[in-house]
DNA sequence: TAGCCTCGAGTTCT
DNA sequence: CTCGAGGCTA
C-alpha cells in the first residue's frame, strides 16, 4: 500500500506518549491531569489514525485495551519461574511475627547478640495472583497462578485493566515478569452489584450479583467474554518478580517495590522496613486497626526478609520460601449452616426474620444469630433453611448473612419452596395468633394484635422502662418476659402495682432484688413530660419529637386533644407524624393508659416557659458527639449541651457547629474534617459551656 | 421537586 | 451504626 506519511507516524507516537502519561496519572496515581473529555478526544484521534494506517497498530497502544472477542477457552501457560505460595502464620496475635523472626534467625545461625534482621512488611490482598510478562518493555502475556506451575492465559482480560501498564516506564529489558494481585475495590464491588441488581430487576435473565470482591475479581479475570470482564472494574498492586532477563534486580525487596513503582505499577503505600520483629508487630497491629477503613479487602500482612542475599541463603522448604510469611487476621467472612429462621415481633408489631446459625467464629467473636431484615431480602438472596451460608462481620460490627452457597445446597433443600413469611407463620403472629398484614408499599409484615399481643406488650414495657424514657433500673427482658407470661402485668400501668410479694414469685428473684426493683419503679414516677411521651411509644415519635411536642403543648391533656391542624404547628412535625399522634390518642385504650399512669403517681414538673434568665451559651448551636469522652458519658454530654440551649444531633453536616470527638472517633470525625467542621475534645466542650467565643454567638 | 438534614427503628455480643 | 423515610428549604 501507500507508505505511511511521516507526519501520521509522528503524531501517533505523540498520542501514545500523552495518553500513556495521562492514563498513568489517572489510574495509578489517582491524580487526573486533564479533563476526561480531552482524554477521550485524543484517544479517538489515535483510534482514527490507527484505522487509517493499520501499520501503526502496536501491541502497547492505549487503544488495545478495548477489544472484545469472546474466547473459546483459555490457553495454558507454563510459568518459567513457578509461582510459589507463601507459608501462612495462623497465630493472629503478635506472637506470629515474633515466631517468624525467631525462625529466620535460627536458620541463618544468628546469635542473640547479632544485629537484627531487616524485614519488609506489606499488605496481603484478598484477590487473585497474576504474572505479567513484559518483553522489551511491552506487555505480551498475563497469566493466572493456576497450580503454580501452569496457569491460564488471561491476557485479553488483563489488558483492559487501566492500572496495568501496557508499556513499562524506563525499562526495556528482553524479559521482565512482574507479579501482583488483581483485586476489586469495595466501592467498585458495591457499585457493580447495584448495577446488576437493577438489571435483574429490569428482567435481565443472565445477570448475577457477586458474593464478595474476591470472587468478583476472580470471576472477571476468568471471564471468557472480555466485554463482560470489562464491566467489572478491577485494580492491581505489584509486589514481586518472575522471570527476569537483562535487568538488574535491586538488592532488597523494598528497593524492588520502589523500582516497580517507578516503572508505572501501583504499589501499595502501606509498607515498612523493620529491623527485627518489633516493627512487624507494630505494622500488623496498625494495619489491623486500619483494615476496615481501607478501600479494599486484605486478609493479612506479609513479611519478607528484605535482603535478596539473605533470601537466597534461606532458600525453600517444599516449595515455600523460608524468607517470607503471611500473617493473617481473623477472617471477616465464614461459612456456616443456617439451622432455622425464627420470626421475632417488634415494638410496632413488625415481624423480623432472624437467622439461627451454627455458631461460627468470625471477625473476632462467635456469631449465632443474624437479622435477615425482611422477606424480600431473603427472597432476593434466595436463602433457605438448611443452606450453607456466608456470614460476614466487617467494619459494621453487626453480622450479616451475605448469601447462600448454592453449590452446597442439599437436594432436599433445593426442593423446598423459597422463604415465604406468611406461610412460615401460618398467617398468624407467632406471639399472639392475630392475623398478620402487609400493607401496600411496605416491606414489613405486621401483627395486627396491638396491645393484645404479648410480644408487643413486652417491647412496649421495655421501651417505657428504658434509660431514655422513664428509666426503671433493673427491669430487663428476663423479668418482663416472666411478668407478662404469668399475666401479672398486661398493661403499662400494672407495672406500678407490682409489690415485693408478687415479684418474689418469679424465678431467680429474691427478697433483696425484689425490693430493689420496687424502689426503682417508685423512683421512675418522678419523671419529665418528654420522657413520658417518648415512653408511650407512639409511632414516629422518638426522643426529639417528644421534646418538641412537650415544649409546644406544655401538658399531656392539650396534646391528647390536639387536632391534626394544631399538631402541624409544631416545628418538625408534618402530616405523617401529626396523623400518627392523633391516631394514637383516638384509641380510648391509650387515653386510659395515660390516666391510669397518672393515677398511679407518675408526675413531672410543669414545663417552664423559656428560662430567659438562664445562662444559655449554646443557644441556636448544633453539636454532634462521637467516640468515647474521658469523663462524660454520651448522655451526660448531651444533657449539658441541651441545658446550655444547644442541640445535640446524631449526624455531621454543613450545619453542624462543632463536633465533640473522644477516643476511637470514627467516620463522623472524617466527615467533620471533610466539611471543615470545628472539632472539640471534652475540655473544649467544657470551655464552650463556660464561656463561648462572642464571635460565634452572632 | 430535588436534595439536604435529621430522626426513628432495628440490631449483635460482651 | 446504618438504613429508610419524614420534613424543610432552595
Amino acid at each position: 500500500m501507500t507508505s505511511i506519511p511521516a507526519t501520521a507516524a509522528k503524531r501517533a507516537d505523540e498520542l501514545h506518549a500523552i495518553l500513556h502519561e495521562h492514563a498513568y496519572k489517572y489510574y495509578v496515581l489517582d491524580e487526573p491531569s486533564i479533563p476526561d473529555a480531552d482524554y477521550d478526544k485524543l484517544f479517538q484521534e489515535l483510534q482514527a489514525l490507527e484505522a487509517a494506517h493499520p501499520e501503526l497498530q502496536r501491541a502497547d497502544s492505549p487503544t488495545q485495551r478495548v477489544i472484545g472477542q469472546v474466547l473459546e477457552g483459555f490457553d495454558t501457560v507454563v510459568h518459567t519461574v513457578p509461582m510459589l505460595s507463601i507459608r501462612t502464620e495462623t497465630d493472629t496475635t503478635a506472637g506470629g511475627a515474633q515466631a517468624f523472626d525467631a525462625r529466620v534467625r535460627r536458620e541463618l545461625g544468628l546469635a542473640e547478640s547479632d544485629a537484627p534482621v531487616a524485614y519488609s512488611a506489606e499488605l496481603k490482598f484478598d484477590g487473585l495472583a497474576i504474572n505479567l510478562r513484559y518483553e522489551h518493555g511491552v506487555l505480551v502475556q498475563a497469566a493466572t497462578r493456576g497450580d503454580g506451575e501452569k496457569g491460564e492465559d488471561v491476557t485479553s482480560n488483563i489488558r483492559t485493566l487501566r492500572q496495568i501498564p501496557l508499556k513499562l516506564r524506563g525499562v526495556s529489558a528482553p524479559v521482565l515478569e512482574v507479579r501482583g494481585e488483581v483485586y476489586m475495590r469495595r466501592d467498585d464491588f458495591e457499585a457493580y452489584n447495584e448495577r446488576q441488581r437493577a438489571l435483574i430487576a429490569a428482567g435481565a435473565k443472565n445477570e448475577k450479583t457477586v458474593v464478595n470482591p474476591r470472587n468478583a475479581a476472580a470471576g472477571a479475570v476468568r471471564q471468557l467474554d472480555p466485554n463482560q470482564s470489562r464491566k467489572r472494574p478491577l485494580s492491581f498492586f505489584a509486589y514481586g518478580l518472575g522471570d527476569v532477563q537483562g535487568w538488574t534486580v535491586p538488592a532488597t525487596h523494598g528497593g524492588l517495590l520502589d523500582a516497580l513503582d517507578a516503572m508505572g505499577f501501583p504499589v501499595a503505600k502501606q509498607r515498612v522496613i523493620s529491623l527485627g520483629a518489633d516493627g512487624l508487630v507494630a505494622f500488623h497491629q496498625a494495619m489491623g486497626a486500619e483494615r476496615d477503613k481501607l478501600p479494599y479487602d486484605i486478609d493479612g500482612v506479609v513479611y519478607k526478609v528484605d535482603s535478596r542475599e539473605l533470601q537466597a541463603r534461606l532458600g525453600f522448604v517444599s516449595r515455600e520460601p523460608r524468607w517470607a510469611v503471611a500473617h493473617k487476621y481473623p477472617a471477616q467472612e465464614q461459612t456456616t449452616l443456617l439451622l432455622d429462621i425464627d420470626v421475632q415481633v417488634g415494638r410496632i408489631g413488625t415481624l423480623t426474620p432472624v437467622a439461627k446459625l451454627q455458631p461460627v467464629f468470625v471477625g473476632g467473636t462467635t456469631v449465632s444469630n443474624a437479622t435477615l431484615h425482611n422477606e424480600d431480602e431473603i427472597r432476593r438472596k434466595d436463602i433457605r433453611i438448611g443452606d450453607t451460608v456466608i456470614v460476614r462481620r466487617a467494619g459494621d460490627v453487626i453480622p450479616q448473612v451475605v448469601a447462600a452457597v448454592l453449590e452446597r445446597r442439599p437436594p432436599e433443600v433445593a426442593a423446598l419452596a423459597p422463604f415465604d413469611m406468611f406461610a412460615r407463620v401460618g398467617g398468624k403472629c407467632p406471639a399472639c395468633g392475630s392475623p398478620i398484614e402487609r400493607r401496600e408499599g411496605e416491606v414489613a409484615w405486621r401483627c395486627t394484635g396491638g396491645v393484645t399481643c404479648p410480644a408487643q406488650v413486652k417491647q412496649a414495657i421495655l421501651h417505657f422502662a428504658s434509660r431514655r424514657a422513664v428509666e426503671i433500673e433493673g427491669l430487663g427482658d428476663e423479668i418482663v418476659e416472666q411478668v407478662v407470661d404469668l399475666g401479672i402485668v398486661r398493661t403499662l400501668p400494672e407495672l406500678y402495682k407490682l409489690g415485693v410479694a408478687k415479684l418474689n414469685e418469679l424465678e431467680r428473684m429474691g427478697e433483696k432484688s425484689a425490693s430493689k426493683l420496687v424502689d426503682a419503679i417508685e423512683r421512675s414516677k418522678a419523671t419529665t413530660l418528654p420522657r413520658f411521651l417518648f415512653g408511650l411509644g407512639i409511632r414516629h415519635v422518638g426522643e426529639t419529637t417528644a421534646k418538641d411536642l412537650a415544649r409546644h403543648f406544655g401538658d399531656v391533656d392539650k396534646l391528647m386533644d390536639a387536632s391534626v391542624e394544631q399538631l402541624l404547628e409544631v416545628p418538625d412535625v408534618g402530616p405523617i407524624v401529626a396523623t400518627s399522634v392523633r391516631a394514637f390518642f383516638d384509641q380510648p385504650h391509650h387515653r386510659e393508659i395515660v390516666e391510669q399512669l397518672r393515677a398511679a403517681g407518675l408526675h413531672w414538673p410543669a414545663i417552664a416557659g423559656t428560662a430567659s434568665d438562664a445562662f444559655r451559651p449554646l443557644l441556636g448551636k448544633t453539636l454532634v458527639i462521637t467516640g468515647t469522652l474521658p469523663t462524660l458519658s454520651r448522655d451526660e454530654a448531651k444533657d449539658l449541651i441541651e441545658a446550655a440551649g444547644g442541640k445535640a444531633s446524631g449526624s455531621v453536616s454543613k450545619k453542624t457547629d462543632w463536633l465533640v470527638a473522644g477516643e476511637e472517633a470514627g467516620s463522623k470525625l472524617d466527615k467533620a474534617r471533610e466539611l471543615g467542621v470545628a472539632v472539640l475534645d471534652e475540655a473544649g466542650l467544657r470551655a464552650l459551656l463556660a464561656a463561648p467565643p462572642d464571635a460565634a454567638a452572632d
